[in-house]
DNA sequence: GCCAACGTTGGC
DNA sequence: GCCAACGTTGGC
């Protein structure tokens, strides 16, 4: 089992959106790095943990826990012509992008990302570093829990 | 809106 | 294969 944070833009799908699903899940549609493909369609299991962070708006943060729910599929919108995340390289036969599906555990409070900055046992997670601007990251074990005990 | 950092593209 | 130009991310 695996530990990771995926980052969603509020005005996109927010910890509220994801809890009016139909399950309280949804597919993790969009991401166009390949390094973030890689993780959801080489590493991802059904199960694995998830923490859901708001990226994007006026209170960047954790904003709730989740699971991986899917194992890796063709993102849909690939395919889709009008849709933004449209890729006319990418074939039925030939998917380039893939997506897991994300369901809700529960909505937490917001732990901002100046919070998580003053935690040192948290200073080694990616999305501190420098520059980082991958969607997907892994995350630690001890840094996972840390986070859920701290919530 | 600004801008640093990074990924991708495409000419050579 | 190099690398400049360009586009995107994302905090502030």
């Amino acid at each position: 089992m695996r530990y990771w944070l995926m980052k969603s833009e509020p005005s996109d799908v927010s910890i509220d959106d994801l809890a009016a699903m139909p399950e309280q899940s949804v597919a993790w549609y969009g991401v166009r790095n390949y390094q973030a493909r890689n993780f959801m369609r080489d590493q991802m299991q059904p199960g694995d943990k998830v923490l859901f962070y708001h990226s994007s708006c006026a209170e960047p943060g954790i904003a709730g826990l989740a699971e991986v729910s899917t194992p890796a599929y063709p993102d849909a919108t690939q395919f889709d012509p009008e849709n933004k995340y449209f890729d006319a390289k990418a074939t039925a036969e030939t998917p380039r992008w893939f997506n897991v599906d994300v369901k809700l555990v529960k909505k937490t409070r917001l732990m901002p990302l100046s919070e998580i900055r003053g935690y040192p046992e948290l200073a080694g997670m990616r999305i501190l570093q420098k520059g980082n601007r991958l969607s997907i990251t892994p995350v630690d074990p001890a840094e996972y829990r840390f986070i859920v005990k701290h919530l």
